[in-house]
DNA sequence: TGACATATACGAAACGCTTCGTATATTCGG
DNA sequence: CCGAATATACGAAGCGTTTCGTATATGTCA
């Protein structure tokens, strides 16, 4: 199949994916509502309806329109679009260099120990696997 | 002295910025050269001016006036930035844990031995010092 | 059934980014 | 000294993103 190109959602593309990935397939209301929780300041909900159905055009959603209600579901993984997201910035600010760009997170970042032995235990898995 | 907004620069000022960052203090003439060696597609003198006209307002460039031929220079850091880069990145698409940033980066990386060692030491330098 | 709630579709405004054309000022070579 | 080269300034078009108002269709319930 033809590679589909870098998947790269805007910002409120992805709060929209967010709360697809972390509720599971749901109608406009359903992300309406979940992203009006917390926020003081949100959106209409022919915003978020708009948005679904142009993140459908791009193929960020699925929607199944069997009943009236249509249901939408992210169609990139969380997981996929974090890594694009991710190179994307190597690129774009870290000459490529996604070394630099863990140090500069490492550096930058409040780590607490247990965190940092998971990522020591990564280092350890991936030694020697040097491909 | 009150913070400043976040460092965000967009991408063609992010391109500029590399510029800076590498060559040091430039004209636009050189910057425009710069940014024209290698690639094909180029944009044209007066963009490379105007984009500099606007990050001088936004303060992401210093001027120098006092030839006609105006000098610009990177007024942020390319460290500073890249920090806000990366964690305006960890709010966006990682839930605000840098932790799951590294993880992410560091799976869908190839890095050489010397590289994760290089982690590593920096691993150990950081150990206890969790605050 | 008729009014109301709720759904999707659509057009368009507002905004920021990027691009460039054109106007104008200054410098330099002959 | 004058024309060509080179500089900055400025306005505006084109594009994508985000936002919402309004139109229209459909379901619900008293």
């Amino acid at each position: 199949m033809p590679p589909r190109p870098t998947i790269r959602p805007t910002n409120a593309e992805l709060a929209i994916l967010a709360v697809l990935w972390h509720r599971g397939p749901s109608t406009v209301r359903e992300v309406h509502e979940a992203l009006r929780d917390g926020r003081a300041e949100s959106v209409g909900y022919t915003t978020i309806l708009k948005l679904l159905q142009i993140m459908t055009e791009k193929k960020l959603v699925k929607r199944d329109t069997r009943s009236r209600t249509h249901v939408y579901a992210a169609a990139v993984s969380e997981a996929t679009t974090r890594g694009h997201l991710l190179s994307d910035l190597v690129e774009r600010a870290f000459r490529g260099s996604s070394l630099a760009l863990v140090l500069q997170a490492l550096s930058s970042t409040r780590a607490t120990p247990a965190e940092l032995e998971q990522i020591r235990r990564l280092l350890d898995e991936r030694k020697g696997d040097s491909r």
